[in-house]
DNA sequence: AATCTTTATCGTAATATTGCAATCTCAATA
DNA sequence: TATTGAGATTGCAATATTACGATAAAGATT
């Protein structure tokens, strides 16, 4: 059906899963490496930094400013964007802990 | 189209879009969480623990062992899956670099 | 005011994803 | 060898995603 059954996984794992799908594209991978890359968060070259049209890139920052990772200012006639903290330190602390846990397993299997 | 144009973006934002994508989805986080949960990596009853259908967790199955993230050894007629870590490390260096990248520049945006 | 620039939105085509019933495969057991 | 049981595969329907041309909206510039 092309549904997600939200409804019956947790919070958590609808919040991961979100963020997770919202850097499932290589373009918008390459977004947020460009937003690191540059110092200050320069606004709308994004578009001339990707191969694609620029309807399709900010169809892209959409996704990525709906998944909550990364936020846009408005500043004249351009649009500042930058990487919202909080949802990178929010996947940053879920793969740690799943690393850690890792460690302390140490592969009794497989 | 439905088509993403892999081959304009780097090998390593690749990497990491295609195994976000396959965390992409609720049931797959709940895969990952279930795997970490169980001491030993307990075969196929993850079907049991997720409201979905044998063939549906069968091919949610299928994605995260394509994209490298779990591994399935064959037991008899039972399969043992197991968290693949050499894709999850990846996935947190990734994330802990760009920690790190966030925490030297301290906002100076938005 | 007319135009330019930047970004968003609409519409649409092509393809991918999600979910499941029905089946198939194959090892284990009777 | 017939049956059972665990998983995978097939086939399909419903929906989502990706990409872009055309256009719209709105501040900046002339």
């Amino acid at each position: 059906m092309g549904v997600t059954k939200t409804e019956n996984f947790t919070d958590k794992q609808n919040a991961i899963a979100t963020l997770a799908k919202a850097l499932g594209h290589p373009a918008r991978v390459a977004i947020i490496d460009y937003l690191l890359q540059v110092d200050a968060c320069i606004c709308g070259d994004i578009v001339n930094e990707l191969p694609l049209a620029q309807p399709t890139v900010s169809q892209h920052l959409k996704e990525l400013k709906n998944a909550g990772l990364i936020k846009g200012n408005i500043e004249g006639n351009t649009i500042c964007y930058c990487i919202d903290e909080h949802a990178l330190d929010k996947l940053q602390s879920y793969f740690a802990n799943i690393s850690a846990k890792l460690d302390k397993k140490k592969q009794n299997c497989c």
